[in-house]
DNA sequence: CAATAAATCATTTCAGTTGATTTATTCGAC
DNA sequence: GTCGAATAAATCAACTGAAATGATTTATTG
């Protein structure tokens, strides 16, 4: 039997529709900040009484709180359901080139506690070792409820990047083997899922970000390298191999040669082409000469707005949005010009997006991480994911 | 309240937990052709005896049918279910620009009935009344069981595109207002669904056409124009606006001068190219001087390659499926030049996709048209489709 | 006759629905 | 201003119906 189908196709039953609607309750919750029980039945299509019993339990539970009546209108008062944010906690690890970082997020995103460390170079194991320690770490503090779930965004195929990365190629050949989702899963006992690290980052901006989203959209993250991720459908697509919106590989043609996007609009980039070799952090570094950063800026966008066109003619997203880590006044800047660079192309045939702001900069690809096991767990969208070990 | 979320954010209760499970034994017996009752009930992880109440149902309603049971193995003998053809039948309409056909399919995708029609231009009012004409005939024919509603397959915003069709502008705007699925579910009673054309062939091929396709795949059909069609995670996506995978938009840099894939790969360029104003049609016209279908070929197949490679960047798709109506020979070289110019593209950091030959050709806009309501009724991933008028 | 597997039977469970009822408020008539 | 009507939220109690469970029947092979 096909495991994609046995998972993609299930019957359903009673007690998977009571698991879909307390999951329906709390994605509606998540989604509109507070409602109450009689608008939570209309949204769902659920009686009042199946929504009484519902919010009744999950408030029992810790899951949700109940607000103070509203009054002022003809009738009972209702009261204001909302997600509580210590109702439960997920971890989120984030390995970059340079750094990486523990999470623990809460079930409004926030994130509650951190541990963070820089490198030179990601060397596999001592990388893994710190997130190893930091996981432990932030696990054992108990002012949150133990989390449900640990999510990882790290870059796909690091091994494949050693040139770059400024790291042996040998070196690097420890990424490919690392298995870290099982060890961390083996070592916690909890469920641990993987994602490329900028389609958490679209899923962080999805999930937590701004709520003015359309239901399509691609995310492009600025990092050390650029990444994509796609939103279809108000849901995050990461295709079979999750890589889907990576549009890194984009190749665009630039200056009579064609390159891929990755080369032209990372932060690497930018920091190759600064002569005095200085080092890029999310806060550091960025006070450099005007026509350095506006060369750069150039280019990146003038690049972005190259793949984001190509993307449109596949898919009709209806915006896309911007971030990275990187200064707000620098994205602002980068997000201004790619809007601006946009109409240069041909969109006759298809629909040029809006070009909006992220809101999570650096913070995005590791809320993203801890939002995995947080849509897993309580989204009815993301049901189906699986955690490591289970296929 | 959004009306996207009141029918994305359903609750469950038990009937339809019944209408979920009775479309997902129906959606087994499609996907796998027969199916004991122990072997959908391994598959959908439902009891036995539920299978047993679902499949009798059904069986009673002549939805399947039970074959000779199964011996030669230790145990009681299994009885094989399929699909009953004539269980149900759904009527499809294709609209393009030279002709317009409308069919009648059964539970199998097979067409049973059909009715054409030939037009130098695609007159709006002349179209409409042979399409309400023919969709009447056919479903007065009582061959098979009424139909169960109707789809639209049809070239999305036809009024732009007055200037290659042929036809005065003025003319062609009657298709802006023709609301034709409206006036045929006001005439006939029927739900009524409307698809892009190449998105309908590209359903035609998931639902009815080879079994061997991957779970993710992008198919161009060569029409008049070229269109394209996305399948991502079994289920066929067409964006927020239904051109999703339009990709006949896609700017090619195609000697010197960037141009559009549709100009430069559709089978209206090759029909141009010809000396003798010859008409092209899915059978007649094509026994042309071999240099002149070379060139067209050679073109076409240039331009597809360069448009699935920036599809690639951003969509990681397994295969690509090529079909149209052509001789069969014809999409066959098509196909392998398709296959062969693909290595000259750089795929660096993403995947090759696999080149696959379609096989519906001219019938797949219109079966794929039939196949909406049918996907709409009985399977389990297209639950959410909403016939014309019910938003 | 034992083993095996498919399929069914009889009973139980439980989640949501339905329609009546309670609760808490605003509004309007006097 | 006070009181009843209107309104709306929320709950209660009884009912429905779909699937699960465990025992049983059926049909086959060995």
């Amino acid at each position: 039997m096909p495991e994609s189908e046995a998972l993609a196709l299930r019957g359903g039953n009673q007690s998977r529709t009571r698991a879909h609607n307390e999951r329906l309750v709390i994605t509606l919750l998540h989604r509109n900040g507070a409602l109450s029980r009689a608008e939570i039945a209309s949204r769902s299509g659920l009686s009042a009484q199946a929504v009484s019993v519902l919010t009744r339990k999950l408030e029992a539970e810790g899951l949700i709180l109940g607000g103070e009546p509203v009054r002022g209108r003809v009738g009972q008062p209702s009261i204001p359901f909302r997600l509580n944010p210590d109702g439960a906690s997920f971890i989120g690890v984030q390995v970059g080139r340079r750094s990486a970082q523990v999470v623990r997020g809460d079930m409004t995103g926030r994130i509650r506690d951190k541990v963070a460390r820089s490198y030179a170079h990601p060397e596999p194991e001592l990388v893994a070792e710190f997130v190893m320690d930091a996981v432990a770490v932030i696990a054992a503090r108990g002012d949150l409820r133990p989390a449900t779930g640990i999510g990882i965004a790290i870059p796909s195929e690091m091994w494949n990047w050693a040139g770059l990365i400024g790291l042996p190629e040998a070196r690097m050949q420890g990424w490919r083997d690392m298995r870290l989702a099982e060890r961390i899963a083996a070592e916690t006992g909890l469920p641990v899922y993987t994602r490329n690290d900028a389609t958490a980052a679209c899923g962080a901006e999805l999930m937590f970000g701004r709520a003015d989203l359309p239901a399509d959209f691609l995310h492009l993250y600025f990092g050390y390298f650029v990444g994509g991720g796609l939103v279809l459908d108000h849901r995050l697509y990461d295709g079979p191999t999750g890589n889907a919106g990576s549009i890194g590989s984009m190749p665009i043609g630039w200056q009579g040669r064609p390159r891929q996007l990755i080369e032209l609009a990372s932060i690497h980039a930018l920091e190759q082409s600064l002569p005095d070799g200085r080092v890029l952090t999310d806060e550091g570094g960025w006070d450099m000469p005007a026509p350095l950063l506006d060369r750069w800026l150039a280019q990146a966008a003038g690049s972005a707005a190259h793949a984001i066109a190509a993307c449109c003619a596949v898919l009709d997203v209806a915006a896309v949005v911007i971030d990275g880590w990187m200064p707000a006044t620098v994205r602002a800047s980068l997000a201004g010009r790619i809007e601006a660079a946009l109409p240069g192309f041909d969109f006759s045939g298809m629909r040029r997006p809006q070009v909006i702001e992220g809101t999570l900069g650096r913070a995005a690809r590791s809320i993203g991480a801890a939002a995995i096991p947080f849509g897993a767990h309580f989204l009815v969208d993301q049901a189906e994911l699986v955690p490591a070990g289970a296929g």
